[in-house]
DNA sequence: ATCCAGGTATGCA
DNA sequence: TGCATACCTGGA
């Protein structure tokens, strides 16, 4: 019987609804989404990616996409129906209008980045709380995106506060604080515990940390954030990117580099000159445009 | 086995 | 500023 039966019949879910009216996407797209590195909270219910598990406000949801339409239903003891909605309407940003958030890219004169974003139509940068995607990226130094998902899970899990069904939220940076580095070091982080219990203590000993953070404009917030152990450029332009929803940020990873280098013919060129290169081509919503680069690239380079 | 992975911190020219 | 190296861990 298909897989699909079963999860329909299962008691306590909601049925499955359409999120909005015009809101649709391809499998393809909701799975780069949910799966493609920017949050680690959602996990394939089936060998093909097509129903989505996850945690959203500590509420939990599925996803999947219907003939294109994408379609929740949320587990009912656990809250109500109309607020699971409205936490995947501000999740997936449908109050913006990312057409017009493109329409300066420049595509005419771009076949490349034309590429990207016709290969992964309404890809977006989701809204996470900043809190959360400070700890996913300070977890991303040298690991592939699957490894990071293993670390935060074990994380979650150690130490967040349970939810349902063995699902954990991720601890708060308060009690990332008071852990040991020792005990962190038992969810496979490596070096990265000592950033991350550094930076919690930091940030516990600082009164609203997060709410001056998000009041600043974006280069004095990169500057706040690289204050951090274990915060550099990269993940502060995650970030600011993820959970500040700066656009104008653009993480320089090594696919990036790889990418921007080889294509736009910059071989050669030192990071300052690709930022600047970046900066003037792509324009004040690059963090966009980095976000269809990342996709394609992946999916080109078969990972 | 040896290398590399959504980098950062440190030391030195 | 700009480059070299070490760093936890685990999968190829």
């Amino acid at each position: 019987m298909p897989f699909e039966e079963s999860v329909m019949e299962s008691e306590g879910w909601s049925s499955w609804t359409e999120i909005a009216d015009s809101f649709s996407l391809t499998p393809r797209v909701l799975e780069e989404l949910l799966w493609g590195g920017q949050t680690f909270q959602w996990f394939p219910l089936d060998e093909k990616r097509e129903v989505w598990d996850g945690l959203l406000n500590s509420l939990r949801i599925q996803l999947r996409s219907n003939a294109g339409n994408v379609e929740f239903r949320v587990l009912l003891k656990t809250s109500e129906f109309e607020e699971a909605r409205s936490a995947l309407k501000h999740f997936f940003r449908l109050d913006e209008n990312l057409e017009e958030l493109m329409s300066f890219f420049p595509l005419a004169k771009d076949d490349y980045l034309s590429k990207c974003v016709n290969a992964f139509p309404g890809l977006r940068i989701l809204r996470q709380p900043i809190e959360k995607v400070l700890l996913t990226f300070l977890c991303s130094s040298n690991k592939h995106i699957d490894q990071i998902r293993k670390m935060l899970g074990m994380i979650a899990h150690r130490f967040g506060e349970a939810i349902t069904d063995g699902w954990h939220e991720y601890p708060t940076w308060q009690e990332l604080a008071k852990v040991a580095v020792e005990e962190l070091s038992k969810c496979s982080v490596g070096y990265r515990g000592k950033y991350i219990v550094g930076s919690a203590q930091r940030i516990a000993q600082e009164p609203e940390f997060f709410e001056k953070l998000e009041r600043l404009p974006f280069e004095e917030a990169k500057m706040k954030l690289i204050e951090l152990p274990g915060v550099g450029e990269k993940v502060a332009d995650c970030v600011l990117l993820y959970g500040g929803g700066h656009y104008e940020a653009f993480p320089f990873d090594t696919w990036i580099l790889k990418a921007v280098s080889q294509r736009y013919g910059l071989e050669g060129k030192s990071r300052k000159e690709m930022q600047r290169f970046v900066e003037e081509h792509l324009g004040d919503n690059r963090g966009i445009a980095q976000q269809y680069i990342f996709a394609y690239e992946r999916e080109v380079r078969e990972l």
